[in-house]
DNA sequence: GTAAAAATCATGGAAAAAGGGGAGTAAGTA
DNA sequence: TACTTACTCCCCTTTTTCCATGATTTTTAC
């Protein structure tokens, strides 16, 4: 029984590769692809594939939470993430979310094959560079655990506000921000603001807005 | 006669994707791919190419570089910048540094082969949206334009470096380092050195290390 | 219901950044 | 050659952050 495979990137060559890559493959169907994750959403309304190849970056919503979206509605869909990078922490949110699987766009037509393959009986595949972006030791990779509050405080800083204008914004003492502030540079072991900010962004802890 | 096409990306993806968009036309000769410039140069010393397909975003050098030391060693060979983003300042150095194209890699088969043929007559193309954001007025353009030192700054004040310690890592003034961080300020309409950083992270303009 | 965690507030001082000026030199371009 | 750009350097003042060291009150979790 063929595997049926759609693929949902904004990328036209992206799936004109992928699609070149497996069209020699027996045991693939291709059912086609979506650009966005508001035509994968309709797409799936009507057809069940098997498997999904999901960009990270789409135009229109967040693959990660595309994944968490279709996983709920859809939970015997198996879905692969895919990316150009390979940070921990896309990685670890797309499997949080459910995905089964995750592949960077420089895979070889073997390690995509193995990942399918490998997903459509239900178990997990992660690409090795991928897998070896989640076996660094904790504390090279690990996101700090930080509270609603400190992340709320950790936004408005990012935004350029002052820990004065914060304590207006969140209706809070100047003290309390400055405490806040203090336990944010401790949990993320940041020297100064200017880090803090970097490593945050880098942990895609900041929404783009 | 036939073009002779090479291509340089990292994503075996989007090289697969191109080859398979090329594969039924005639007077294209693929001539293969390269990785990396240290590659890519590596082959031009025995092949050459009529047009060079070129990712911005190269493993071991900026595709802007690249673009110019190509231009510089074979000025015959043609170049379309190839890139998923469509910022105004990366299509500009492309341009600069002696591309004749730059295309999208959601670029459907059409336009890439009105590019390649464009440019293999020695005319310029440019795709839609990359034209699109070329002519959008300065101030619309969100990237804003820095130099060479600023970008030095801009990234050791990203690492939590003081001024001081900046001074002393590029043997330069503190006094110095304070103008060329007023400078990133005003540039990026940034009120603080927090929003500084995360503007630059959203356009990519730190290396992620 | 108690213990832990989170959120709140405070003082005071040292360090750094932000904001306002001005100015000279070197290199490349029109 | 004249002009522009990048890079360099300096002064002064105010604002903000950073650091150390406290403490009290809510929430949350077991």
């Amino acid at each position: 029984m063929a595997t049926k495979i759609f693929i949902v990137d904004d990328h036209y060559m992206v799936i004109e590769g992928i699609h070149s890559l497996l069209q020699n493959e027996k045991n693939i169907e291709w059912m086609g692809h979506a650009s966005n994750g508001a035509s994968c959403l309709a797409f799936l309304i009507h057809e069940k594939p098997d498997v999904i190849l999901m960009d990270i970056n789409l135009p229109d919503i967040n693959g990660i939470d595309l994944c968490k979206t279709v996983k709920l509605k859809y939970p015997d869909i198996y879905i692969i993430g895919l990316s150009t990078f390979n940070q921990q922490s896309f990685i670890e949110k797309m499997m949080e979310n459910g995905a089964s699987g995750y592949v960077l766009k420089n895979a070889t037509q073997q390690e995509l094959m193995e990942a399918i393959n490998t997903v459509a009986e239900g178990k997990q595949y992660l690409s090795f560079d991928a897998a070896l972006a989640l076996r660094k030791p904790e504390h090279e990779n690990d996101t700090p655990v930080i509270t609603r509050r400190e992340k709320e405080v950790l936004a408005l800083i990012a935004d350029g506000m002052t820990n004065n204008e914060i304590a207006q914004t969140l209706f809070i003492s100047v003290t309390t921000v400055d405490t806040h502030r203090k336990n944010l540079l401790a949990k993320f072991n940041a020297r100064n603001t200017a880090a803090l900010v970097k490593i945050a962004m880098q942990l895609n802890l900041l929404a783009i807005n």
